[in-house]
RNA sequence: GGGCGCGUAGCUCAGGGGGAGAGCGCUACAUUGACACUGUAGAGGUCGUUGGUUCGAUACCAACCGUGCCCA
């Protein structure tokens, strides 16, 4: 099943574009990411966040969905009954806005279409482009189990969604009501207060007088926004403001309506704000209506849904354009001298994030959930630690959203979603049921009425997302995937919907299944350009993931994500750098292999390394090192910690794996192939989860056990051998060889021409005949094993690799070991000054201070040898 | 206004109460049988500022300055 790279398939360079596509239809022939419940092993479930079907992927997703596939493929290879389930969104209203853009090229409305032609083109325009995003997502090799792809409108999900809803109206926690509302006069729908965002414009703060009725005085009001003055019925003070207290009770008249407005004390004005007092239109300003409320004040809405001047706006104004009608009243106000002050003001704006359109607040009749029940219990669970986040900051997000929430508008004017399942009579009776039949049942039942019409509203996308956990696994209906799944391990998500959705789901997770949809929330980084923009389409800096696959490819491009993604920072400013950088990685172990499998003596079967005594130095150093960087990369990804996973797999395949322990293979020994081969094959199961192809192709080219890397199972660290005194001994050797190669550098020797180390006899006595090969070779040097001396006859292997010299001309070696004792010098004095203060060697932790004794004795060792070599050369020279 | 981040080498970022690190970039050298998508070596930093805690602060605390995001 399964291939293994024939001999023409080991190019010289390691080619993404052919391995990748080979190597996903095999998982997918293979059905690897297909799991059933299995009680035998422990659940791990990830619910991919849906993304949007009108989406096109960007590189926001990488961040997101990429450790959504590490985490799958670590917890499958733990042995766990790991399954993604993926799925997409119906995005309501961004999909609608595509598809009304469509219609209107064809000179079509929906209207003009009808509901069910509508829906058919809806439907159709789904089945073309909806897919779009799974390509981006099998090109960057995510294996979610695509058998349960679920769609937010499928039958199963839109019942879910039905039979929440009536069981929410039965509450009393669904009602309907009229409400101040966020109105999207482009997109013709409501929004939820999440989906509005205030931006910063340029406008104007307009200051206008309203007389009295006698004309004995006089108020001036302060506004962004002057044709909402149409719709004044207050003028509102602060109770405490002496400049008007006089005032209050008493009537102003409003300017181009002539409507007698009574001025009223409020403490929500801001008596800082413009002349500290406010003109109140309690129909389109949300501070406006609580004042309202509050003072029984009417509600003439003077903006429509249209975004143009209503009826009850005076005659010149009506049809007009909000924003022309803006500029009517300024120039009538101005004609009549009852503008004060016109002065440049950057201001807040309510924007649609849907359409763009500056979001209107009207008065409409709509359905409202109740959120302060349901948010009681979500804040519960994370305060009692059910429910945990990561990084731990983001709870506070989530906690400040809970505790002061609101009702959450429902109801949306636009087709393409879930319709509400409620039904009115010819009298206004409300039936709300799960089905039409059901309805029609009811209706007679109850109200003895058989015409019934269907609320033409659908419900909030977020509002079938927030049961997404539940209802990819099948609720209502208790099945073996919610037995066994519910609640998930993680839901992996960027911090910009813990409200829109997280605290959604839990809200009911916690009321409909009566327990949490996961128990970890790990937020990933929002991406950002390198000059710190955030990535957005608007902006056009948005990198598309298939730009990055195709010059690097799939591994590479999440290997560079991944590194950056760092739980301290919250957010993750992208830098090709690190994809290219992965490429070359990717290049790097695909030659390392080459090398490996060009090795005369063959490999042996996997997971077989020879016994611990016939090990060399080297050997030894390697597997120790494995041994960490399995630790290490493990409790990363148990942390979340994806970018520490990243960096210690490179570190250890390219900078020791590569450059040191390859190396010194090239001496043949008898355990080198089983080595190299076995720690390869370990490196690369623990590199898998981040880098799934180049993984794979390496470890089928290698002895394995088992079809894929994929079922491999997760190396363990503890049945790795380790010898940490001998990888001690390697290390010294390592800065030996690095000082000189220093001292090649330095004096400008070539490398073809060897240079002199004198070893000491006591090295071969205690690490064999290998440590001098290495030396030698590593050095590029040739050796002179000296006779003992006091000097050299340490019984410690590590003091017997630092008193290795290095053989140059007096002169030369004079001036190094001159220089070199500088150095010592000041570390020594440092140490004896530190030692001699009596507050550290009294206060410091002992431990510490044992520790500062060691440094300084290991330094003071040190500069007796160079001290001792400087007296030599200086008597070689007498002599 | 409230909350949450970030400020360490030219760039992107690790680190962490006791000798300043990586990658990229830069400089020099190397075409040595895995790899030029390479190797070896090097230059480059008063760890934002000021106080405090401590025997000791780049690290902990506070204020400030700069910068970014979220909420109102």
């Amino acid at each position: 099943m399964q291939t293994e790279p024939t001999a023409d398939q080991f190019s010289k360079a390691y080619d993404p574009a052919t391995v990748e596509p080979r190597r996903y239809a095999e998982w997918l022939a293979a059905g690897v990411f297909h799991e059933e419940p299995d009680p035998a092993r422990p659940p791990f479930i990830i619910s991919m966040p849906p993304p949007n079907i009108t989406g096109r992927a960007h590189l926001g997703q990488g961040s997101t969905y990429t450790p959504q596939d590490i985490l799958t493929r670590y917890h499958r290879m733990l042995g766990e009954n790991a399954d993604w389930i993926p799925g997409q969104d119906h995005a309501a209203i961004a999909t609608e806005a595509v598809l009304v853009r469509e219609l209107a090229k064809e000179g079509l409305t929906r209207e003009k279409l009808g509901r069910g032609k509508y829906l058919e083109r809806a439907w159709a325009w789904r089945e073309q482009y909806g897919g779009e995003i799974n390509e981006t997502f099998r090109k960057l090799g995510f294996g979610p189990d695509w058998e349960r792809e679920r769609f937010t409108l499928d039958p199963g999900l839109s019942a879910a969604v039905a039979k929440v809803f009536v069981a929410l109206y039965r509450e009393g926690l669904m009602y309907r009501g009229t409400r101040l509302v966020n109105w999207d006069p482009v997109s013709q729908s409501t929004l939820s207060d999440a989906e509005v965002d205030d931006e910063e414009r340029d406008g104007f703060l307009w200051q206008i007088r309203y007389p009295s009725e006698d004309g004995t005085f006089s108020i001036d009001v302060a506004t962004t926004r002057p044709e909402t003055m149409l719709g004044d019925t207050a003028v509102a003070v602060h109770p405490d403001d002496e400049r008007y207290r006089h005032l209050i009770g008493k009537h102003v008249v409003l300017p181009l309506v002539g409507r007698k407005l009574p001025i009223v004390a409020d403490a929500a004005v801001e008596r800082e704000f413009g002349t500290g007092a406010v003109k109140v239109t309690p129909a389109h300003d949300s501070l406006d209506n609580e004042i309202g409320e509050r003072h029984n004040l009417p509600m003439p809405s003077v903006i429509g849904f249209d975004g143009r001047m209503t009826d009850e706006a005076p005659a010149p104004y009506r049809g007009l354009d909000r924003f022309e009608a803006r500029k009517a009243v300024v120039r009538d106000l101005k004609t009549q001298k009852l503008l004060v002050k016109t002065e440049p003001r950057r201001h807040m704006v309510p924007v649609s994030s849907r359409s763009g359109a500056i979001v209107e607040p009207l008065l409409s009749l709509q359905w409202f959930c109740k959120m302060q029940t349901l948010a009681e219990p979500a804040l519960e669970a994370y305060r009692d630690g059910r429910i945990r986040f990561v990084p731990e900051r983001f709870g506070r997000t989530y906690e400040a959203w809970l505790e002061n929430i609101r009702d959450w508008n429902v109801s949306r004017q636009i087709w393409w979603g879930h319709q509400l399942p409620v039904w009115y009579g010819p009298n206004g009776e409300t039936i709300v049921a799960e089905t039409e039949a059901e309805a029609y049942a009811l209706a007679k039942r109850e109200h003895g009425i058989t015409e019934l019409t269907r609320d033409p509203d659908t419900l909030d996308t977020w509002f079938s997302s927030g049961l997404w956990p539940l209802s990819i696994l099948g609720w209502p209906e208790k099945t073996p995937e919610l037995e066994h799944w519910y609640p998930n391990q993680v839901m992996v998500t960027s911090r910009d919907i813990i409200f829109l959705w997280v605290a959604r789901m839990v809200m009911l997770g916690l009321k409909f299944a009566q327990d949490i949809p996961f128990r970890e929330v790990f937020i990933t980084p929002l991406v950002f350009d390198l000059q710190g923009r955030k990535m957005s389409k608007s902006l056009g800096n948005a990198i598309d993931p298939m730009d990055l696959i195709g010059k690097y490819g799939a591994d590479a491009t999440r290997f560079g994500i991944v590194r950056q993604m760092r739980l301290e920072s919250q957010e993750l400013r992208f830098d090709e750098r690190f994809c290219e950088k992965a490429r070359e990685f990717n290049n790097k172990m695909w030659n390392a292999l080459r090398y490996v499998k060009s090795l005369p003596e063959g490999l042996p079967p996997a997971s077989t390394l020879p016994p611990k005594e016939q090990l060399t130095l080297a050997d030894r150093w390697i597997l120790t090192s494995l041994r960490q960087t399995a630790v290490d990369v493990t409790n990363a990804l148990d942390g979340y910690a994806f970018g520490v996973a990243a960096d210690a797999l490179l570190d250890f395949i390219w900078y020791r794996y590569c450059d040191w322990y390859l190396e010194t293979s090239k001496t043949p020994t008898g355990s080198r192939a089983a080595v190299l081969s076995y720690s390869l094959n370990v490196t690369m199961r623990l590199l898998h989860p981040i880098a799934p192809f180049v993984s794979e192709e390496i470890w089928q080219a290698l002895p394995h056990d088992g079809a894929t890397i994929v079922t491999a199972s997760w190396p363990d660290p503890t049945e790795i051998p380790h010898d940490d005194a001998a990888a001690e001994f390697f290390s010294e050797i390592i800065r030996k060889v690095g000082e000189a190669r220093e001292f090649r550098t330095s004096q400008g020797l070539p490398p073809k021409e060897k240079m002199m180390l004198r070893v000491p006899r006591a090295l071969e006595r205690l690490l064999g005949a290998e440590a001098l090969d290495l030396l030698s070779r590593l050095a590029n040097a040739k050796l002179e094993v000296e006779a003992e001396s006091d000097e050299t006859s340490a019984s410690d292997a590590s003091a017997a690799i630092k008193a290795v010299r290095i053989e140059a001309a007096p002169g030369v070696l004079r001036e190094r070991n001159r220089k070199e004792l500088e150095r010592l010098d000041v570390e020594v004095e440092r140490l004896e000054k530190k030692l001699a203060n009596e507050q550290f060697t009294s206060k410091a932790s002992p431990d510490v201070v044992a520790k500062e004794r060691a440094k300084l004795a290991g330094y003071e060792s040190e500069r007796a040898r160079v001290r001792a070599q400087l007296t030599a050369l200086d008597a070689g020279e007498r002599g």
